[in-house]
DNA sequence: TTTCACTAAAGTGTCGACACTTTAAGAAAT
DNA sequence: ATTTCTTAAAGTGTCGACACTTTAGTGAAA
């Protein structure tokens, strides 16, 4: 698949009119090696040699390395000067660390969404939370709509702090860290009753405007998620 | 200034035996460019030209580029494709949006430094501590000391949680964008007996493990320094 | 004199090449 | 047969070159 053939066709042909609208080589393949990452598709700790990943991509290793240097700035990769690159070793400490983070700072997101959403925003945020009600009581939580929800629910938070930073920081930097961890341990929540209720009652310290509950509720959300994944860590040993 | 005729000492005499230590070029690249840029040496908003730039500094694009790639993730320079990158422009919003953020991420790093700092490293902290006070009691605080100093102590509690996650992102991220800020505009904080005392609040709750106190002063502490900041910003205008 | 088109200069995106370092394989010696 | 030395293969660090895009400058037309 995809071997050799292709020398031709991205070369200097400028028959490639609209495949790439101008998004630079370096950015898409940037995207491309982080989804790989994320997934799982190259597998963790694995090493990476340049010379073939770029061959694959179909791409120089100039552009590569600087798809490299950025994904190590992203924690996905870690680079040893003459050694080469590997994919970052996920592990239990690590995730837990990640929890933490994030109880800090999705705290704060939601302390200042109670400040900041708008009207129309809190009441999108009910429905999508009435929906994720509904698919619960329908099947029993098919787990991968229960994630995705969570991550939106949560997601929309963030967004609602209405701080580009944190935005930035969340959703562009752990999220991928964080989805990681979903895809690679199969981490299920068997929570999501709980976890509906949680969101609801998020819902409504922001809907009445309290920062500081909404701060507090957040924490504790996250504090029991995180719990529900030591726990589960636990008897898997 | 520094013009042209330094093309000869850096090009490939191999006369430089032990000025790199086998730290990659683009690696020494970054330091050097994160600094100038953190102390307005190219000055926020220019636009920054890779063919001069490289030669300024005696490299190839390529190893420029590397590095910008890796300045990008780190926000303190945007690029654009096909018209360049720009040293990133700071504002007020987004110096009050770090401080939101400190204030979430500074107050976790207090309260797991109470529970996981060593004794030994609390002595230490006191100790820093007791010369800030000895200073402000002499000369009348000495604005670069005194802003050092706040630094070295935020720094040691940083550590002191030992989450390595928070550490970096801490330490490697946001510091030198704080430090930016208070090279660019002057930021003195003409509180230095009260922020002093604040630390020392602080310093007993950790020696008190005592995390939630811990935490809360913490966060109380960064948000009296948002404030004044924003005092000295608004009577500016 | 002002505006618009056209050309030249500068700049960015991407590639291939070469030197030096590390890893691996194979040969020689014990 | 095992260990060590030697040498080749692979890999990384860095550079210079070229095509395409944007910017700037110049001259013609109104």
């Amino acid at each position: 698949m995809s071997t050799v053939q292709d020398s031709d066709m991205q070369n200097q042909s400028t028959a490639t009119p609209l495949d790439a609208a101008n998004i630079p080589l370096t950015e898409r393949l940037f995207d491309a090696l982080q989804r790989a990452i994320v997934e799982g598709e190259i597998p963790q700790g694995s090493k990476i040699s340049e010379p073939e990943l770029a061959r694959q991509h179909g791409v120089s290793r100039g552009s590569l390395r600087e798809a490299m240097a950025r994904l190590e700035v992203r924690k996905l990769v870690e680079r040893k000067p003459n050694l080469g690159a590997r994919v970052v070793t996920l592990s239990y400490e690590q995730l837990i660390e990640i929890f933490q983070l994030r109880e800090a700072l999705e705290g704060m997101a939601a302390r200042l969404a109670a400040q900041n959403m708008t009207e129309i925003e809190i009441e999108e945020l009910q429905k999508l939370l009435d929906q994720h009600g509904e698919q619960i009581a329908e099947q029993h939580g098919q787990a991968y709509f229960q994630k995705q929800g969570d991550l939106d629910f949560h997601y929309r938070i963030v967004q609602g702090s209405k701080n580009k930073q944190l935005i930035e920081l969340l959703c562009n930097d752990l999220y991928h860290l964080l989805r990681m961890y979903r895809y690679q341990f199969g981490m299920r929540s068997k929570r999501s009753q709980q976890a509906y209720e949680e969101h609801q009652y998020l819902i409504n310290a922001i809907s009445a405007r309290d920062p500081e509950m909404a701060e507090l509720l957040m924490r504790q959300h996250i504090r029991s998620s995180r719990r529900n994944v030591e726990a589960v860590f636990l008897e898997k040993l």
